[in-house]
DNA sequence: TAAAATCGGTTCGGTTGCGTAACGAAAGGC
DNA sequence: GCCTTTCGTTACGCAACCGAACCGATTTTA
């Protein structure tokens, strides 16, 4: 079901979630961590390495890397594929799972304060 | 006007939007960088350097270098506070409410496109 | 089976960000 | 006038991340 969400509405949202995310003590995740997170967690699986690269358009190095971060964190874990053992799958985690949804309920949280307390005025810099 | 998200449409909504904004050839900001942004053009001002550090709990050379980035990319402005001239408020400017206001409209459309096409199992990692 | 292609990882030099500590400038207290 | 406090920035050493190039392992092609 579509959900629609004016730019004052957009932003309030993702700015809460986000602040509060930031303001906490959990590990601090780029966006291009988190985007690989995400995705690993909600589209339908297998995921590769070269995959995940090729959709997210990030370098395949910065991919391992990432997944070296997230492996550590235990948010998520590598597998080498039977078929075809040149190939490496990532696979999610119970760990991985509970964070996800802690986050998820911070957005929610976000979504239910909204009240366009703050309105956006896009045309209200200074004079720059 | 309060929106009710569940954990699947929350992240679903989070990753298709993160995921563009990742893809896309826009700048690289950190989660911190872009919390600090949203809440310049989202909050009542002014702004300081203080102020910002203790509501994002960040230190204030974080939040200084912060500036520094979100400077040279041209989307804030520091000024000094003719009142107390030790003081920095931190402004908007035009280019950085065009970028927050199509950061807000890909929300928007990641919004609209929800429709639970790949539901978040937070019980089916592999077995870690 | 030999050669080419594919996959993920590592190495390399360089960039960016971090927190602690120290700093100069400005304001406030006395 | 001083001494203290406050504000933002800079210096420093360190950790994380980046893309290009290269590597070994494996699979595919011919």
């Amino acid at each position: 079901m579509p959900i629609y969400l004016n730019q004052d509405d957009a932003l309030a949202l993702w700015r809460e979630a986000l602040s509060a995310s930031v303001r906490g003590d959990g590990p601090d995740l780029s966006a291009r961590q988190m985007s690989i997170l995400l995705t690993v967690y909600t589209q339908p699986p297998p995921h590769t390495v070269r995959g995940l690269s090729e959709s997210l358009n990030i370098s395949k190095p910065a991919i391992s890397r990432a997944l070296d971060r997230l492996g550590q964190l235990g948010y998520v874990r590598r597998r080498r594929d039977d078929y075809d053992r040149r190939s490496v799958q990532v696979q999610r985690t119970v760990k991985g799972a509970v964070f996800l949804s802690e986050f998820a309920d911070q957005i929610s949280a976000a979504g239910r304060d909204l009240d366009s307390p703050t309105p956006f005025e896009a045309g209200t810099p200074g004079d720059g």
